[in-house]
DNA sequence: AAAGACACCTGTCCGC
DNA sequence: TGCGGACAGGTGTCTT
């Protein structure tokens, strides 16, 4: 599921269960995820939880002794639940807590981590090389632009490489440049300071509208299993092929970009 | 150095 | 109904 509103979502569905937690146990059913779970994960137990965080698509457990580095891959996804719930298939991880709760981590396809480091996670060579997070200052059309200079590659492709800025995926980067009227097939460094401008603010547009659409699944997110079908009726390009574009009628095209399928409108996107 | 291809995995859907 | 193939929200690593 998760594209950066999904994990910001279950970030902030986990943590009033975990803040003040102590972790009893974490139970390891499955250790091959994306790289296998090593046995200092168990350091988590015993102490308790101080903060829960996000940076990019990474989710950040502070337990005061180290940190847990959760990451959902494709079909990651975490719920809340008492520790003795039934299991259900590929639910690879719980994280035990003294109030009877548990966080269990489901994921069919194992892309996703979770890493123990003892160290400062942003220190981590996973979130050592990051760019700045999207809905930050950081992140302006005039940082874009400096950035794209000269380079040849395809503006989607520039947008989705976490070292310039995290957190647009495949979904999002169509929905991006749709906004902002850019072909997504248009040369990173021949995009205009202007027309960057113009990109950040709907990378930040999309990107928040989708939190906030996130939002309104996270008072069940007990209860059910945290997948939210917010951005189906909001999407205006992806996985619309044929369909007339929701500003001109044209019909969306649809290409494979660097092996991902990619949404457009080819009158509205210059 | 930069850009693109590939790999990791399971589930689902579509055409024959 | 079964089977093969394509595809799916990510990203580290390998190859050009």
């Amino acid at each position: 599921m998760p594209e950066l509103p999904e994990v910001e979502t279950s970030c902030r569905g986990i943590r009033p269960h975990l803040l003040g937690q102590t972790i009893t146990k974490v139970v390891v059913r499955e250790p091959r995820l994306r790289w296998r779970i090593e046995n200092e994960i168990y350091t988590a137990e015993g102490h308790e939880v101080i903060s829960v965080a996000r940076r990019a698509k990474y989710i950040l457990v502070d337990t005061g002794v180290g940190h847990m580095i959760l990451h959902l891959g494709m079909s990651g996804s975490l719920r809340v639940c008492q520790s003795d719930t039934a299991v259900s298939k590929h639910d690879h991880v719980d994280i035990c807590l003294n109030s009877g709760q548990c966080v269990r981590y489901n994921d069919p396809r194992r892309f996703g981590a979770l890493v123990w480091t003892d160290k400062a996670p942003f220190l981590h060579p996973l979130l050592a090389s990051l760019g700045p997070e999207p809905l930050s200052e950081d992140f302006s059309g005039d940082y874009l632009w400096r950035k794209a200079s000269g380079k040849k590659q395809l503006v989607k492709s520039f947008i989705m490489d976490s070292s310039v800025v995290v957190g647009v995926g495949n979904i999002y980067a169509s929905e991006a440049l749709f906004k902002a009227g850019i072909l997504p097939t248009r040369q990173a460094g021949k995009v205009s300071r202007q027309r960057y401008h113009d990109l950040v603010d709907a990378i930040k547009e999309t990107l928040q509208a989708a939190i906030k659409s996130g939002g309104t699944t996270l008072k069940d997110f007990v209860s059910t299993d945290g997948k939210p079908g917010y951005f189906k009726q909001k999407l205006l390009v992806y996985q619309r092929t044929g369909e007339p574009c929701v500003s001109c009628q044209a019909p969306i095209k649809q290409k494979r970009l660097n092996q991902r399928s990619t949404f457009y409108c080819t009158s509205c996107q210059r």
